[in-house]
DNA sequence: TGACTATAGTTTGATATCAAACTATAAAGG
DNA sequence: CCTTTATAGTTTGATATCAAACTATAGTCA
């Protein structure tokens, strides 16, 4: 019986093969967010986070006005960190929170004219970290992988 | 000109379409890293994170006695932050760290026993969390997706 | 052999995030 | 109404990660 080279586990289960292609998606997908956090991260002026910056750019897309907590169900993150990051932006001077006049528990996010402008300049310092990567995967192969991506994701969440 | 809905901006450049398509692709990619991470943090045993999991995973699959250096760059992760998963494990007892023979900089880690069979309950114990999934993403799909997150990641890996 | 230079690993300080406990307001039901 | 339950937001304590500074050993080449 030739031995060597085998991973030492004896009843090492080959695991059924769609557990393991499932754990590398996951795996990957771990490493894509931190490689690609990190470098944004080191582009973004004024000390912006992704999380904050992607509440910016957020506001300037869809509108701004929304309540923290529904902000923090678009972005998938806690209420406590959502309060952690309107606070960073607040202070910054990117954002203002006023009381919901309707509802006494809720408040309301508005980008200021310090805001708008900090994302312009984010989306310049970023487009150097973007503009090759159509040569890395084509934008057709983009929007072939985000439809399942985006089920993934919705799944994940119904279901948390 | 039928306005409404637009967002604020005045000289809110339309973004041309390629940008947003990337932004669309890593803020996916980040939301579901929290969400999948976190989800599989909750059921893993022993208080193991999902780092410390990877990587007694990987050391099952791809072998035992890699350098402290030589895993962290497979998880694209600081050589910092490889010590820190490298002392949480050992601490737990699931690996064992040797001076490397050859080399006196270098060090060698190794799965212990107890360091096996916790990577088998944790299979186990992700089973529920994973079980579910080809109904969401049929494994042709995950197959479909992988090359192209695949590509990125190597891409960002070589360009950083 | 001796002086750079590169690599391995650790430590330190900062920060983003989470879960859980807490306060305050709203809504619903008897 | 009054009580109960649900929701909005904050705070606290813990932790994983990063960047940068540091120590120690290897390799190179003059």
């Amino acid at each position: 019986m030739p031995k060597r080279a085998a991973p030492p586990g004896p009843a090492s289960a080959p695991l059924p093969p769609t557990p393991d292609l499932y754990f590398r998606l996951f795996t990957e997908i771990g490493i894509l967010a931190q490689l690609s956090g990190n470098r944004f991260e080191r582009a973004l002026p004024h000390g912006l986070t992704v999380a904050q910056f992607s509440l910016l750019h957020h506001c300037m897309r869809l509108g701004d006005g929304w309540t923290p907590a529904r902000l923090a169900a678009a972005f998938q993150v806690t209420r406590g960190t959502m309060t952690s990051t309107l606070q960073k932006l607040e202070a910054k001077g990117f954002i203002r929170i006023e009381p919901d006049t309707e509802d006494a528990r809720s408040k309301r996010v508005f980008l200021t004219a310090a805001g708008r402008s900090a994302r312009e300049a984010s989306l310049g310092a970023l487009m150097p970290d973007i503009a090759p990567l159509p040569g890395v995967l084509t934008p057709a192969e983009v929007t072939g992988v985000l439809p399942a991506l985006e089920k993934l994701r919705a799944w994940l969440d119904a279901n948390r």
